[in-house]
This record gives C-alpha cells, structure tokens and sequence, in this order.
DNA sequence: CAATTGATGTAATAACATTACATTCCAATT
DNA sequence: AATTGGAATGTAATGTTATTACATCAATTG
C-alpha cells in the first residue's frame, strides 16, 4: 500500500467527487470539470478507472455512479468485500464490512467452486434523516 | 399471491428470459421479438417492469441485464434478499438466499435506523464449468 | 353509454459507456 | 543530450441502456 501519486486528471476527479455529498454520475463530474479543462466523457472515465484501481473511490452499480471511498488511508478493497447502504431521498451512502457477510458469500462460492471476482452489496432505502 | 395472468408483451418477454440460457440486455429481447412485432424499447421495459413487479424475473444490476426467476412458483421476492452469482464467461446465473446474510443486512440497518427498500447482491467471477 | 383504468404503439430524446486514433508527457536507458 | 517505451491525454465518433411524451386501444364498471 505504498502512497499514489494522482494525475491532474485523476486529481480533479477525486477532489469533486471528495467535496460531494451524494455519488456523482460520470456526466455530472464531466459538467463540474468543464471549468477545468474536461471536454470529454472520456477523461473522466479514464481517471475513474484508476482510481478504483487504487481503492480511492466506489462504484455503485444500483444506481450508475461514484463515490469517494469513506477510509481512503486503510486500502478499503483490499480488506475484503465493501458493502453500501445509499439513500433514494438525499443521497447519502453509507459505507461498510462485515466478515459475518463475507464469509457466507465466500463459503457459498466456494461450495460450488465459483471463483468470486468482485461482489457487489448494496442497500437502496431511506436514511434515518430522511425518515 | 394469486395467479397471475400475463398480456402478450409480458408473455413474450418472459418466455425469451426462461429459453435463454443466460442474463438478456432489453435490447437483446427486443430484437429477439422483432418477429413477433416489438418495434420499440419501450415495449421491452414495460413488460419487464410488470415481470419484475410479479417477482418473475429479476433485472442484475452489475451488468444491466434480466433474467428469468429460478424459482417462480415461489414467489421469489417475497422471500427475502435474492443473491446471485454471475459467470463473466459463459452468463451462468445461480440464484440463492442466505438468511444469515439477510439478517446482518437487516441488523446494520435497523441499527441505523435506515428504512431499506430493495438489496443487490451479486458475484461477479466464473463459474465450475468455465475454470 | 361515459368514465376510468391499464396496456399498447411510436417517435424522440436522455443518460451512460466505449472504441479508435492521434498526440503528449515523462522517466529510464543509451 | 538523444532515444525510446509506457502511461496519460485530447478529441471525435459511436455504441448501449433507459426514459419522456403523446396518441390510441381495450376491458371494466357504474
Ligand atoms: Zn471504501
Ligand atoms: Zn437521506
Ligand atoms: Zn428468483
Ligand atoms: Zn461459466
């Protein structure tokens, strides 16, 4: 887990993503980064990709969208499956690990010799502030 | 949970999920029902809307894509939290529930007072018949 | 019959993502 | 300093997934 050194794409992209309160679409970080320079989906999907590579940032399949990983200094996707709980209403996504979780999908898995890639949890709802 | 009778569209639909031997994209059917008379996506995703809503098919949210339910006769989503394994090689789908899974779902969110709606599990990997 | 409701047909558009190709940057090696 | 090779970037075009808008049709019901 040695320290990355963003680009200044990737850069901007974490930093918008960062300052956000709820996960952003690729389009809609392209739209914040116009100002930047950004003229292209693709400039953005590129930094996106390195920075799921590094564990910087999640995406969150339900629902299209990124956002920036809550424990960015403990290497999240290396310390096994992240789970998400993301609120319809306001947006907010909770982040989260469970062993109990990931023990039972890995056992599952490998009962029927599924070599598991990536896994995806997550919990659409209400938040407790919405409520 | 009484019978339910299906339209045309909706039984077209799902009988081209249950003959498939892998998850379908809404366009995939459509052009697999052009024969039959679709001629628009909209005729597609209506019908899966219904489909989806009677807990026969289940729509996997990490690749975009539909499948028939293993277990109609059931009434799969009212059964808890559907999981699935995906194989990326041959679209195998294996559809199962985990109430140990569940529970710590529902445990995490009621301690924090979230109202979940609809949970997404899936393992992405390959399958026994494609390591 | 009139009104309501659910389903359908069609076109257009929006939203999300990738391919292709040319160029630039930068560090490592000669 | 020049060369070179890999990673990153810029840009345009295209491909894929999903929704909006509006008109029409069919079955139900009061
Ligand atoms: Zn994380
Ligand atoms: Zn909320
Ligand atoms: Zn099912
Ligand atoms: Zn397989």
């Amino acid at each position: 887990m040695t320290t990355q050194t963003l680009t200044r794409n990737q850069g901007l992209v974490l930093d918008v993503l960062s300052h956000s309160q709820s996960p952003l679409s690729a389009y809609t970080i392209l739209d914040k980064l116009r100002d930047s320079g950004f003229r292209a989906p693709l400039q953005v999907y590129r930094a996106l990709d390195k920075l799921l590579e590094f564990g910087l940032v999640h995406r969150l399949e339900s629902i299209n969208a990124f956002v920036a990983c809550a424990h960015p200094d403990e290497d999240c996707h290396a310390h096994g499956i992240t789970a998400f709980t993301i609120c319809e209403t306001c947006g907010k996504v909770t982040e989260f690990h469970d062993h109990v979780i990931e023990d039972r999908l890995k056992g599952f898995a490998r009962d029927r010799n599924f070599k598991t890639g990536k896994t995806t949890i997550e919990i659409r709802g209400t938040c407790a502030g919405c409520a």
